[in-house]
DNA sequence: CTGTTAGCGCTTTCAT
DNA sequence: ATGAAAGCGCTAACAG
């Protein structure tokens, strides 16, 4: 491969001057700059990222680590960081978790070793402590999207589950529900433990009793639904809606309920976290708390990019709220 | 950061040893190994990746070019290259070029500065061919996926559009239709003029003339299908049935017969490429010619790097059968 | 306006 | 078994 000794060569003059060139730094000549050009561009010269960023201390590179690439939610929010990041000169080098907390560990080893200026990340829950632990210690800026991880303090762009939990529940009760049962994420993961948070506030307020028999956790990916609802449906007073705590949970659980043929919303309501997608949904359907995925990911990437030029501040949370959609998924009891 | 020359100092040795117990390379005294090892433990040493790959000419990184990360046969295809380049110790780094020729050049240009030893990439169409000669200069390896370039020899892995096509075709044409509309992708985009010669094909062997009036071009990403379809309808002899080359137009498509309280299948069959991703849909009722996206990455991404490790030989060339699913949105005429 | 020197963090080669 | 020297490709700092 070409580097600047071989053009310099070529150019009868120092490397240094073809970095100037390169760089637009320092003052040059036009004829030098118009020789070097023609012969880099002749050359076909591409500058070497490695040795660049090595003297230079930085990559313009920035991380994005999210849990599950094939969550609508995740890739909305992803296209989001990438808008962000492209406008203000960073590449984006994206790696997906899988809801794994070992997977992840080993993507932050690389992005440690690979001296990225800065990253953000959807961690895998609580148990990321330790990687972002890892990432303060040597300075790395990073800002928590969509989940947080106590102990860590850091810059944040959350989304208001608890409310957004409150706003589903709310409204189950208000068609007339008062038998709602809650599947929710691993109570590992933030949010799963404000959606449920939001969940029991709503019933205690509209003096509901909690009955833990409607109760589930599972996880955030895809799974399968069937033991569930067949502990659901054997009880003697079986639920008349569900709250899905976001679209995979709810993914699973139409399935199960479609292969008894039960009908939605007619024989079981549902409401979830999250549309499935506007683009993937030829007819939408469900009640969603509708959450901004493309701004969690523009407004996590800009506050990163601060961070990473920015003077050190305090901490900043931004909470986006979510919005309450209802569509035929949830009707009347 | 701390330096290999940092832990040296405290080891009370040369650069070289450490180097040495890091890579596992050459002949080492127990003793000073586990020394070495744990003052880096201590000092919580990660090695400089650019530095590395300075010296080393290679980076162990592969760039995943797609061009739509929302599109669920992209997305898991990129599932399929990462777990077989996590399996073969290499790091993806995924990019997304938006069906975008210019976007493409840019990451093209990223990819090149960063000397990543490989690139498997689903092109953004023919005019990628310029990117795609940039890397053969530079005698980067990489692999076509889903979608071939006129001009470029290299390895591929396709998928067989045209005898998908002409399954799709001729299970509408065994249903009875006649009048089959044909919704493409680019022209420029290998799989589509693969796609049509299939239909062109399919339509002539049973004896039915072709009526331009049925044939559209448009784009794969998503985009609204009203003003085609308004056209059709207003058709002396509007179509029966709908081709359409991939999940994203049949979206379309569907949103837009929808709006005209048109129903599907009663009012018009559907038929396309590549599914909705079983994960989003409920309940899965499109006739497709399934493609298995996942094996289009892990296979690439293996002749990738066989490529890439292995002596240099003929290209070779993979193609992909599609499989006919029929379900609820083909009847009969 | 241009060049020289030194060094970013690491490994290869050759000594010892 | 360990170390010294050189260099990967580039740029900051200082000269001239």
């Amino acid at each position: 491969m070409v580097s600047i000794y071989d053009i310099a060569k070529r150019a009868q003059c120092s490397t240094m001057t073809v970095s100037r060139v390169i760089n637009n730094t320092g003052r040059i000549s036009e004829k030098t700059r118009q020789r070097v050009r023609a012969i880099m561009e002749e050359m076909n010269y591409v500058p070497n990222h490695a040795a660049r960023s090595l003297v230079l201390q930085q990559t313009k590179i920035i991380s994005l680590l999210i849990t599950d690439i094939t969550n609508p939610f995740y890739t909305t929010l992803a296209r989001g960081a990438e808008d962000a990041a492209q406008r203000l000169g960073y590449r984006l080098m994206f790696s997906n978790s899988d809801e794994d907390v070992k997977k992840e560990h080993e993507y932050i080893e690389t992005v440690l070793s690979m001296r990225v200026d800065g990253v953000l990340i959807a961690p895998a829950g609580d148990q990321s402590l330790e990687h972002l632990q890892k990432l303060q210690l040597y300075n790395i800026p990073f800002v928590l999207v969509d989940r947080e991880v106590p102990g860590i303090e850091s810059d944040r762009v959350l989304g208001d589950s608890k409310e957004g939990s409150k706003a589903l529940v709310d409204h189950l009760i208000k068609l007339g529900h008062r038998r709602i049962a809650f599947i929710n994420g691993s109570p590992g993961i933030s949010t799963a433990r404000m959606r449920e948070a939001g969940y029991l506030e709503t019933l205690k307020l509209n003096d509901i009793p909690v009955n833990p028999d409607y109760m589930f956790e599972t996880g955030y990916s895809q799974f399968d639904a069937d033991p569930i609802i067949d502990k659901l449906l054997s009880l003697e007073e079986p639920p008349t809606a569900i709250f899905a705590a976001n679209n995979f949970i709810t993914l699973a659980v139409i399935r199960s309920l479609r292969s008894r043929e039960l009908r939605i919303p007619d024989d079981m309501s549902i409401v979830c976290f999250d549309d499935l997608d506007p683009g993937y949904i030829v007819d939408p359907f469900l009640t969603i708390a509708a959450q901004p995925a493309y701004d969690f990911g523009r407004i996590g990437m800009q506050m990163l990019i601060d961070r990473i030029q920015g003077t050190a501040n305090e901490p900043r949370s931004v909470i986006l709220p979510s919005k309450l959609i209802v569509r035929r998924s949830s009707t009347e009891i």
